[in-house]
DNA sequence: ACCTTATGTTGATGTGTAAAACATATAGCA
DNA sequence: TGCTATATGTTTTACACATCAACATAAGGT
């Protein structure tokens, strides 16, 4: 029945300033999320009355942030059409995401459309220097093009621990880095406002806002890559980074007592009990083929015999599997968890054994039951999650800077 | 550097209505959290205008939250004096909580001190029936004094699972009750609105207001009871519930695999592996001297040979509850766990050990150690956490419902 | 064609905070 | 003891924003 928050999390005062900004905000929000509102609807969510969805909706057309289109054609309601919203495909955000042999570099518009994709490969893992010079590089080849659009800001997907607040790279095992700058590197280098956050964190975030995890209060996503599993949690729409950002390591909780021995310097944690090499030597796949695991592994089994070997290391991993999720859904009480990655194989496997497993495992009660899935959203759900944290900056203030690119500024919270 | 919540939480438009309500919270929750404030600090803190600081202390004051004092005769500064706000001993919560050979009734002001405690002991376990009934008696038997206070409604501590949302107690093992309303049964009897939580919720609460955790952003309490071991996690100063009220439930997280059964269906949980009675049982203590625990464990400890057999349940204790303080850790990325109940015990026996131990098994990196602490709020943590739950709501609004009992409404939100 | 319904548009109104001008109370100092 | 500087409370005025009412507009229903 109680809900407020215990303690006030933010300290300023407001004053009418504040009403405007939370409003446009509001209006803002839910274009970016439904994709396209009437007038009409806006009103009536929002309980603001028509005059001030009009003031609204003109001061975002005219920061070009969202675009007024004729009405719907397809009425059915009398009375007069309402005009339909729809965000601006000329507010963008730029994606970068170094991996171990390439930079990936996307360009993302407000209603979530991936609108470019360019991949730089590379010799060799690029440093943090060369990893934003080469960004640097493609983003000013695009400059001509960015400076048509809003361009909001950069994300930056970083597989590794970042700092949320100061997006400080702690430590990205694959890549090598430790304890660097990369947010800041690559704000002085391009001038642009760059949010940094942990692949698995934006993979969370990305799910919860354009995958199946719209509308879901509380997600946990899991993901399973070629180094190890990463995960994000969603609680009310927010991503929860703990005290330094570094929450969701899930891949680090321990699951076996007696198992192997972990780069954390730990052993026996699911990231060790559970991964891919062992999954794809078995099938006789190389590392580059992973995008065929799900489709294999399937078919493989499908008749396979019972003491199969690949059912062995199937069922072992599910196993561990499910007990790294039983803690996770008794901790987290998550509402939906999401798998990415060869999580998703695993779960694909035998979904309802899977969900009755973690069931199982966590303290009962007919609706407090956790419901498991894969996820949505495939091969661009970095680009979108990364685009979705950037453009959270926005939604929050949409009249703060008119995307106009400031030289070599730090931080800003 | 991107901090906006990727998803609007609320839904509805602002007015000046609620700048006014917004900032009304604002202060009585600044006077709430630090007891004694000026307005000159009140105006720095929330860079309102004086004149605006002025209008909404006088506001708060005329709803007799707050009471305006003489300024501070220990100045050392010049200017003219600034008069000091501070919360009224007249606002007050109730507090309802039932245990297995009682039901103990309170009365904490907003200012945190606790008036009065009424402890109704029982003959057998209460069913949610009697312990409605008994609260409400002394409830009505305190009427006349509830009636002079502004008593803002009643805070029920349960010992088991809750739906935050209804205040549904799903289950709570040790009573034996099994989705009882008792939320609402306790506002239709009384005419206060209820507001329920688990009571190691209630603890982490408690524990990140007015205990060791205050001003900690990212806070998980972990107590120790005869019953099993309850957690709750703080975040910027709200509380994680998910989906239904029931995350936390650190106690039925996995540490060893070939563990004992649980009574949960599982095997091998936190509370099956670390649990009072045995040690109670091995330093020939009764369970009501379990207050006495931690001074006889650590005298004894302190003459004791390397293999002594108090020890060795310690040792074995202390390695599982390391095992789930570092899942905890990697999950939630805490600044603080806090220890209540006999884990106290645990840590006191070697506080640097087991930050250690746990330091140890979470993903590294120098800044995002976790520190671990004793509970210190001692035996009035549950009345002060259950309080501070009714406190946030009247926090939220101090202007909603003046106080005045309103007759068997269910729930309002 | 006319009415009903739903919505956009325009101008007047009310309300909360900010800003400015004034009042007051203290410390420091001669 | 009085003067000055400083800090803060108090009062008045101004401004910005949402609301409301009245009007305008565009559809469906008959």
């Amino acid at each position: 029945m109680a809900t407020g928050s215990v303690v006030l999390s933010a300290m300023r005062g407001s004053n009418l300033d504040m009403v405007r900004r939370r409003n446009l905000s509001l209006v803002l929000g839910r274009v970016h999320e439904l994709g396209a509102v009437s007038r009409a609807r806006l009103t009536k969510e929002t309980g603001l009355n028509r005059s001030t969805i009009a003031a609204l909706v003109n001061e975002l057309v005219l920061l070009e942030h969202v675009i007024e289109t004729d009405p719907d054609q397809a009425h059915q309601q009398v009375g007069r059409p309402s005009p339909v919203i729809v965000p601006s495909d000329r507010t963008v955000a730029v994606v970068v995401h170094p991996e171990m042999d390439s930079v990936e570099i996307g360009l993302v518009a407000l209603g979530g459309r991936v609108l470019r994709r360019v991949r730089f490969d590379t010799e060799r893992v690029p440093s943090p220097r060369e990893a934003v010079n080469i960004a640097a590089a493609v983003i000013d080849g695009m400059r001509g093009e960015l400076d048509a659009f809003h361009t909001v800001g950069i994300g930056l997907v970083i597989p590794g621990l970042v700092r949320a607040s100061n997006g400080v790279v702690a430590v990205a095992p694959h890549l090598g880095w430790r304890d660097e700058p990369v947010a800041e590197m690559l704000q002085d280098a391009t001038g642009y406002r760059v949010a940094a956050a942990n692949d698995a964190s934006l993979g969370a975030i990305a799910e919860s806002v354009r995958g199946v995890g719209r509308g879901v209060g509380q997600l946990v996503y899991l993901n399973g890559g070629a180094s190890g599993i990463g995960g994000g949690i969603m609680s009310s729409g927010s991503p929860i980074g703990g005290a330094s950002g570094f929450a969701g390591e899930i891949g680090h909780t321990l699951v076996r007592n007696d198992g192997d021995p972990c780069h954390c310097g730990s052993a026996g944690c699911l990231e060790t009990e559970v991964a891919r090499a062992p999954l794809l030597e078995a099938l006789d796949l190389a590392p580059h083929e992973s995008e065929r695991l799900n489709d294999v592994l399937l078919e493989h089994l499908s008749h396979a015999s019972a003491d199969d070997p690949v059912r062995a290391i199937v069922n072992r991993q599910r196993k561990y599997l499910a007990v790294a999720l039983g803690n996770v859904a008794n901790i987290l009480n998550p509402n939906l968890i999401v798998f990415g990655g060869f999580l998703q194989s695993l779960y694909a496997v035998d979904p309802v054994g899977l969900t009755a497993a973690v069931r199982a495992r966590t303290m009962s009660g007919p609706d407090r039951d956790v419901t498991l899935a894969q996820a949505g959203l495939g091969a661009s759900i970095l680009m979108v999650g990364a685009a979705e944290l950037v453009f959270a900056d926005l939604i929050a203030d949409p009249a703060r800077s008119s995307g106009t690119p400031r030289a070599s500024r730090t931080a800003a919270l």
